[in-house]
DNA sequence: ATTTATATTGAGACTGAGTCTCAATAAAGC
DNA sequence: GCTTTATTGAGACTCAGTCTCAATATAAAT
């Protein structure tokens, strides 16, 4: 494999710490998702592997989706169309996102202020700080000619 | 009724506007959420109405909810449970929400830093913010030691 | 290598929030 | 009151995601 092989060894302990087992799907689950920087859903994952004659169904993707997610392998995220979307949360450090409501564009930030406000609130609350979601909906700058033809 | 009327009187006239006409069932849905602070689902407020003996089809107070979102007597929102919730608009300024993740309470916030950091960052990406999703969960005050017994 | 115990898989049934259809009903204007 | 047309309720439908279960594959034991 391409992929960094370190990872699937650090998949196989997350799975033998559990009573799991490395399966062939599972794998290729994950190198897909290890190959791609997108934020993608259940099927976009599905086609990538299928468009590559490796069959998985739906539901094995769903599952093994929940135990990368547990074992933070992947990020799941919910951009408010319905549909759960999953991003490669290995190289990544913890950021927000921006999200074109025209094409669906999804541009990463990060503000210290920002989250150092949100400790700053949440104790202010007393309120013990787990996690967050913090979306900007709103049109990107290649969509904004287009959309100020339609009146947005 | 003992809810304002003049809320009423501008339903109404939301509803002229489109051609929309005025019913018993939409004046029934609209006096039960202003007669709320929470952020309910359809089905509490459907029940809500039920046990005041009045009947609406579940089809119709999804149907009320969306002319009241877009007429912004209304925010629909969603906490990732699956569920869309909807909250009086109408007496609120723009705020965000803490959830907790134990007993679903939600504390409602708001920063003026953050909001200006938000439109800070949107520009520097050639970005036109339309609005924003920010929520943050966690344990609440009263939960937490109910959250620590549990190994939180 | 074979056997054994059990985790995993795929097909398709199922769930549940939300939407749609359509015949019956009710609002608004005349 | 009459006419036009928006609205309603019942239930069918959608669709992402979950669950079931018999067949299969893994990993450990022998
Ligand atoms: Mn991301
Ligand atoms: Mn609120
Ligand atoms: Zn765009
Ligand atoms: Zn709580």
């Amino acid at each position: 494999m391409t992929i960094k092989n370190s990872n699937i060894e650090h998949f196989k302990d997350t799975l033998q710490r559990e009573g799991l087992r490395l399966t062939s799907q599972r794998i290729a689950i994950l190198e897909d998702i290890l190959a791609s920087e997108e934020h993608r859903e259940c099927d976009d994952i599905l086609f990538s592997l299928r468009s590559n004659q490796i069959s998985v169904s739906r539901a094995t993707v769903y599952r093994t989706l929940e135990i990368l997610e547990k074992g933070g392998f992947v990020r799941k995220m919910n951009i408010g169309d319905g549909r759960f979307r999953y991003e490669n949360k290995l190289p990544k450090p913890h950021h927000d996102h921006m999200i074109c409501l025209e094409c669906g564009r999804i541009i990463e930030f990060v503000d210290q202020e920002i989250e150092a406000r949100q400790v700053h609130l949440t104790k202010q609350h007393h309120f013990k700080l787990v996690r967050h979601i913090h979306q900007l909906f709103g049109i990107c700058e290649d969509c904004q000619p287009a959309a100020a033809n339609k009146g947005v």
